[in-house]
DNA sequence: GCCACGGTTTTGAGTCATCAAAATAATAAA
DNA sequence: TTTATTATTTTGATGACTCAAAACCGTGGC
């Protein structure tokens, strides 16, 4: 039985989901999953019931859902043409790392193994899609960095933007024109609680404030 | 109400069925249809109910389905994403072209508009695929040529094969490795309807014998 | 002109994924 | 502890799409 598309969504938002998680609860909640899909919390209850029932996860009513060693494998293998097929869509086609999710989610589900293998090798098996996300390797591992948020790296210090946390394509937007993209070096100056807010010295000096929300989505190497 | 995947294979189904058509009948009877997409005859029969009803074909009960001017222009929407799909993963992604069919088929349905405007683009505006079938511009026009079968056309005449129409992969890998990929120059020097063969010359003054049905796949300008 | 046969349509049923809304369980508050 | 709140599960239904098999044309053969 190969897992349909749905089927491998629903892993896929388990796996990130676990991900999310705080501390050592390892069961993501019904609620967070169906919110994550877009879909009735009545609904998630029933189909991860049947994906309990394939043995793709671990479900425990009233407390969440985790994944099996097998629904691991099938989710990591999603997640890596998803990563993939945006690092391609970027790299080789020329488009904007904004527009790019939504036809990763949908060719992740369709493309055969070959295309994939075929990216994966013009791309020079890489590690990291455009939003700096770790791309699984072929049997589910994942090249994980120690990353701190804007709002825990050391102040005045340079560091290097890795990794951004956030599809929203306003929001990639917004960090393409300010230089905020993986791979550029900034500092923050400030942090203000009461504001809410992070002050940044960014490419040629350049000063912006941005708020402590968009600051979590930002993570840097030191 | 955005077409469907199944739609959208009906529709490109009835358009390729209605191509096939000889003389000046124009229905697409059901049991064609129903093979061409691999269902039960009676699976046809109500989705095509369903389809004349929103208004895409014309069903005429007991005759067959057409489509009208509404589910052309849809059909030819998706032939020219399924062509320019396959000529992108042969000439920009180096795959072989018995294999990307597949991959099209499934890609034609979910990739973003911008995504083909990007590989049109890339590919330098194609009018024909690896097949040498005709790409469909985005407003439907099919360019066409007079072309002639290796059953029809002057014999001991250079010709150039223009189109393969069959999908096939072993009979296109036989294509490859015989040299009569479009493109090719070759000569038909004998038809035996006897033994219902044909004898090339293909490159290299190579002499081969192909059988009619296959030598009725090959289409060629002189 | 009748009948048999191949193609077509109907019928009845099943799967998958979904929802809204009612019922229930767990949790936090009073 | 009792209640109120929130999260979760059940229930009943729907919409696409499909099949197998029974019923039904329509035409060619005799």
């Amino acid at each position: 039985m190969l897992p349909s598309s749905t089927v491998e969504n629903y892993l896929k938002a388990i796996y990130v989901g676990e991900t999310h998680l705080v501390g050592g609860q390892k069961l993501v909640p019904m609620g967070q999953l169906a919110s994550a899909l877009g879909i009735a919390p009545g609904t998630a209850t029933t189909m991860v019931k049947a994906l309990a029932e394939s043995g793709l996860v671990t479900y425990e009513p009233y407390n969440g859902v985790r994944l099996t060693p097998a629904g691991e494998k099938l989710a990591a293998r999603v997640l890596r043409r998803h990563r993939l097929i945006e690092l391609f869509l970027v790299q080789v086609m020329g488009m904007n790392w904004d527009e790019v999710h939504e036809d990763a989610e949908q060719m992740e589900h369709v493309v055969s193994d070959r295309l994939i293998e075929r990216m994966d090798e013009m791309l020079g098996r890489p590690e990291f899609d455009p939003h700096g996300d770790p791309i699984p390797t072929p049997d589910g591992q994942l090249a994980h960095r120690a990353l701190e948020t804007l709002l825990t790296c050391p102040l005045n210090t340079p560091v290097t933007v890795a990794r951004v946390t956030d599809q929203d394509a306003a929001f990639l937007r917004f960090i393409e024109s300010h230089h905020l993209k993986p791979g550029e070096t900034i500092q923050v100056e400030e942090r203000d609680e009461a504001s809410d807010s992070v002050k940044l010295k960014g490419r040629d000096d350049q000063r912006m404030t941005i708020g402590a929300r968009a600051a979590s989505k930002l993570l840097v190497s030191t």
